[in-house]
RNA sequence: GCCGGAGUGGCGGAAUGGCAGACGCGCACGACUCAAAAUCGUGUCUCGCAAGGGGUGAGGGUUCGAGUCCCUCCUCCGGCACCA
């Protein structure tokens, strides 16, 4: 076999695709759809590993794919070149961050050749590039004209190591930085805040449509954090004027026995001074500030907190007034820092009232529906105050059940609580009136109210009752003669607590053995029907929300766990914030045609502990005048975040070299919005969130054409070491793309990685070096395809190839790359074992070429085809020789398969029937009985029952 | 705790409700070879000599037929989490 020299063949293909420029795209031809795919632009660190071959190469399979389908396909590349390596770099190893990191970009640029991939080199971006980062100051000031950029003193993460401001996004969850690993702290900083939380609603709603993964869409909402409610005032005794609280559940608001402000809330430095037990509550609010982000989470939810002695409040709706507490538990930074508790119904305010002897009322009754007995239309409606009783024998831990013989029951005791009896005392009288035992305790109530709603069978009326359950103990069987009438009725049992059962007649049973199991009281916190409200009592809870709400002056609103973005950063290497600080006229942009605010060469990039960026040592460059008062100002020495260069990337690809805007409209309405991005799940809150925004605030100023940026978004899975584990240095499993590159060929490279699994769902995957070689024997096969030629297709190759036009094109379209790689395998076996005509073979090496580029150039060119086969169209399959006239059907009996029947492929039932029955194997099974039923899958299989 | 996603051979993984395990790796045997590697071929879920039985995290259900649909549960992964 001749050999199958790769590096030869890669490095011809490379330079003609590159002579030819075989891949910059023109942003319209005529009769061609646009397509533009995308993939995360990298940061230059230096190296390619083999994270961006999976990203890069297998989205350059789509690209491919796409192009011979007949696309006119955007497939730019560029690199995120600001941010923070390149600046400790340059402290570490005194090395410039610009030389650094054009460096790398060199050599990631070679790298980067020897994949393979269509990439268009002519728009590339590179966001530390002035020509780039003038038009994100650009857009900055867009968003800051457009009221939606502020400075603003806020609490900030501080990250001690970087000596830099970190988004919450940029904060794991123990507290720790992201990039660093640093211990996080908060700081009170001048900040550049972008207003994202004005676009909540958008972002979350303008989520339905878009083709993401569910598990994306749902991992912002998460984020975004909306919460529906309402906004309820509380007026302040003396001179303290109101508080507002946040609540989603104004349907409870008769069930507030207290109010809780965070330790941080203004009420409590403002009433401080007054306070009868001030000393308390100062000592409360430092030891609780001390508390870090991490402290809050490993410590003990357990609740504390402080009375605010001197400042009450009144009840909105009742008048009663509510005493004001200061607690942890409640969040400066969500909602309005302030909420109204009400233990009854509320798992926290339980636990914080408990601790501190408050008193709980409860106000919401579940409703429980029947539906084994359910209301009987046109009865009349009776609604009681009633009562369980749950009795006891600890002598031997059984239970009084009773059964109803006409109604088919299985209850507990249970009766109605008659005029101004408690439920206890009813509960008492119906155990000696049903089951005569006198000697009963009450131990402690199990469930109630709850509401539940049933047709009364043996009063011949629809019931709804309001039920407290209670539990009760034996002292001794002592009974009364219980009277005939009530014998007639039930008949009582003792059964165990094994035989207590959701089956038993109460629907208000998995409440009662809740209860039984925990010792404690059932706890609702859910919606239902509200009790002990007034005049809205007996409303439910989604209609109590609006009119509580309207009756109490309050408002709904919702509320978001997405904090504004900080963008300011103190640290060197990043795009200048285009501003100018001026003692009189305060933050002024800087005008459009001074743009851009180059960044000055310094000869220090130590970040300093006072919070100012490096910078800020320019003093010659700091220094101006104000473009608005021409009085002495400063520049803004923070540099913005990298998360804004990468927001408006994929805008700058469709016009990268304008010099006059930062995208000419019409060719944004060209290639907006990208119709496929590929990236990495950590993105997912940040990048593609900020990404998002970013298009909405300038689609609503007319300069982008769509709301949405990306239509299609697929988070890629993760390349693990042979071990398993994640890939890193200090593991030592780290596999070197271009020694591979030079083992095995980029295109054995690229198959590999396609043939790892499925592209759609994020998995992780070990490197396999057995896999590889799997592959490459793969290649190697289709490499020998030219020594197979043979003159007439034989029949069943042709349909071969056939089947795999159409399987490879299927799988494709929904990056199945693993899949359409089993069928070129397939194919290829075939082939090399029983020959191709010329023209089929030709065929192959088109639907091979997404994934073996330049294999299939080769073998297209020796299969003596004109021009590049990545510029031919996608075959079109010939449906009528994907199957064949005869078929192989499966015979099922009674669901078992019995044996095969050969048949055409249009055979009747009737036809495959008989031909099965007269075989022995079936025969056996089916006996001389008539088949009780038989289903016919035309082609596939015949299921016969008896 | 809440919200998502996923559980299939020794491994990565295939399967419009229609013959579970395609394709690849690994393993075994065979061919070629003085020999080895490479390559090619055959086999490879499991119990059973066989006929046949069992099998897709566990248990139930729907169906002629379930990896696939429904219910209950378990485990793993991801996101959020004292969020009012």
């Amino acid at each position: 076999m001749k050999q199958y020299n790769h590096s030869e063949i890669e490095k011809k293909w490379q330079q003609e695709w590159a002579s030819a420029r075989a891949f910059e795209t023109p942003d319209t031809v005529a009769g061609k759809e646009n397509s533009y795919i995308l993939f995360e632009f990298p940061y230059p660190s230096g190296n390619l590993h083999v994270g961006h071959w999976y990203a890069f190469a297998l989205t350059d399979i789509y690209a491919r794919f796409e192009r011979l389908r007949g696309k006119n396909v955007l497939f730019p590349v560029g690199f995120d070149a600001f941010g923070l390596p390149a600046e400790n770099a340059a402290i570490k190893h005194g090395l410039n961050p610009r030389t650094w990191t054009y460096q790398n970009m060199d050599s990631m640029r070679a790298q980067m050749r020897a994949m393979g991939c269509t990439f268009d080199w002519s728009r590339e971006v590179v966001t530390c590039a002035p020509e780039y980062y003038k038009w994100t100051q650009s857009l900055f000031l867009t968003l800051f004209n457009a009221g939606l950029v502020q400075k603003k003193t806020t609490t900030v993460n501080w990250d001690p190591v970087d000596k830099t401001v970190l988004a919450n996004e940029q904060v794991l969850a123990d507290g720790t930085a992201e990039r660093s690993g640093a211990l996080v702290e908060q700081k009170e900083m001048d900040q550049w805040t972008v207003s994202i939380t004005k676009y909540a609603d958008r972002l979350i709603d303008d989520l339905e449509p878009l083709d993401w993964p569910e598990a994306i869409k749902d991992s912002q909402r998460n984020w975004i954090g909306r919460s529906e409610g309402a906004k309820l005032t509380f007026t302040l005794s003396g001179s303290y004027g109101s508080l507002q609280v946040f609540t989603t559940r104004p349907d409870t608001l008769y069930g507030v026995t207290y109010l809780v402000v965070a330790p941080e809330h203004e009420l409590v430095s403002v009433a401080l001074p007054a306070l009868a037990n001030k000393d308390a509550v100062e000592a409360y609010i430092t030891a609780a500030k001390r508390k870090t982000e991490r402290d809050r989470l490993i410590g003990e939810k357990e609740k504390t907190g402080v009375l605010l002695d001197g400042v009450t409040a009144t009840h909105p709706l009742t008048g009663e007034s509510l005493p004001i507490y200061t607690a942890d538990y409640v969040l400066k930074g969500y909602g309005t820092g302030a909420i109204m508790a009400v233990p009854a119904h509320d798992e926290r305010d339980a636990a914080f009232a408990e601790a501190f002897g408050l008193p709980v009322k409860k106000v919401i009754a579940p409703r429980l529906v029947d539906d084994r007995n359910p209301h009987v239309e046109g009865k009349e409606v009776v609604t009681r105050n009633a009562v369980i009783a749950v009795v006891r024998n600890p002598e031997n831990d059984t239970y009084l059940t009773l059964h109803w013989p006409a109604q088919q029951w299985h209850t507990f005791v249970i009766g109605g609580v008659e005029g101004e009896e408690d439920s206890v005392a009813a509960a008492l009288r119906e155990i000696t009136e049903e089951t005569g035992y006198t000697d009963v305790r009450f131990v402690r109530k199990l469930v109630g109210p709850t509401r539940s709603e049933f047709f009364a069978a043996h009063k011949d009326v629809n019931r709804i009752g309001y039920f407290d359950i209670h539990l009760f103990e034996l002292g001794s069987l002592e009974q009364k003669v219980v009277a005939e009438e009530e014998v007639k009725k039930q008949t009582y049992e003792w059964v165990p607590r094994s035989a207590l059962t959701t089956a038993m007649t109460h629907t208000e049973m998995p409440f009662i053995l809740e209860s039984l199991d925990t010792g404690k009281e059932f706890f609702w916190s859910g919606e239902g029907i509200l009790v002990n409200s007034g005049e809205h009592t007996g409303l439910s809870s989604a209609e109590a929300k609006q009119r509580i709400t309207e009756a109490a002056g309050g408002e709904l609103v919702s509320t978001y766990k997405l904090r504004d973005w900080i963008v300011s950063r103190q640290r060197y290497w990043g795009c200048p914030i285009p501003i100018i600080n001026c003692p009189h006229c305060g933050p002024v942009a800087v005008p459009e045609d001074q743009l851009p605010v180059v960044l000055p060469e310094i000869d220090d990039y130590m970040p300093r502990d006072d919070g100012r960026s490096p910078l800020a040592k320019a003093t010659e460059w700091m220094q101006v005048s104000c473009p608005s008062c021409g009085g002495n100002a400063e520049r803004e020495t923070d540099t913005l975040d990298t998360f804004v260069d990468s927001s408006w990337y994929y805008l700058r690809y469709a016009d990268a070299k304008n010099e006059q805007v930062f995208a000419d409209r019409e060719k944004l309405n060209a290639w907006m919005p990208v119709n496929f991005y590929s990236g990495g799940a950590e993105h997912t809150t940040m990048h593609l969130l900020y990404a998002r925004f970013f298009n909405k605030a300038l689609f609503d100023l007319g300069l982008v054409p769509s709301a949405e940026p990306f239509t299609k978004r697929l988070n890629r899975g993760l390349i693990l070491g042979t071990d398993g584990n994640k890939m890193s240095k200090s593991k030592g499993n780290v596999i070197d793309p271009d020694t591979e590159v030079a083992r095995f060929g980029a295109d054995t490279v690229r198959s590999y990685l396609a043939f790892i699994g499925p592209y759609n769902e994020p998995g992780n995957y070990p490197w396999d070096p057995n896999g590889i070689v799997g592959v490459r024997r793969f290649l190697e096969r289709a490499a020998a395809i030219p020594e197979h030629v043979v003159v007439e297709t034989p029949a069943h190759v042709r349909q071969l190839v056939h089947q795999s036009i159409k399987k490879v094109a299927e799988d494709a379209a929904r990056f199945k790359f693993n899949t359409a790689i089993a069928q070129l395998m397939v194919l290829t076996s075939a082939i090399c074992k029983d020959g191709i005509g010329k023209d089929d073979a030709q065929l192959v090496a088109v639907i091979l070429s997404p994934f073996a580029p330049h294999l299939a150039e080769e073998l297209w060119q020796q299969l003596g085809g004109i021009s590049l086969v990545a510029h031919e169209p996608w075959p079109q399959y010939d449906a009528s020789l994907l199957e064949q006239a005869t078929v192989i059907i499966a015979v099922q009996v009674n669901g078992k398969v019995r044996g095969q029947v050969e048949a055409s492929k249009d055979a009747t039932e009737a036809d495959v029937l008989h031909a099965a029955l007269g075989q022995e194997s079936i025969q056996k099974w089916v006996g001389d009985t008539d088949p009780k039923k038989v289903i016919y899958v035309p082609g596939k299989l015949l299921s016969i029952v008896v």
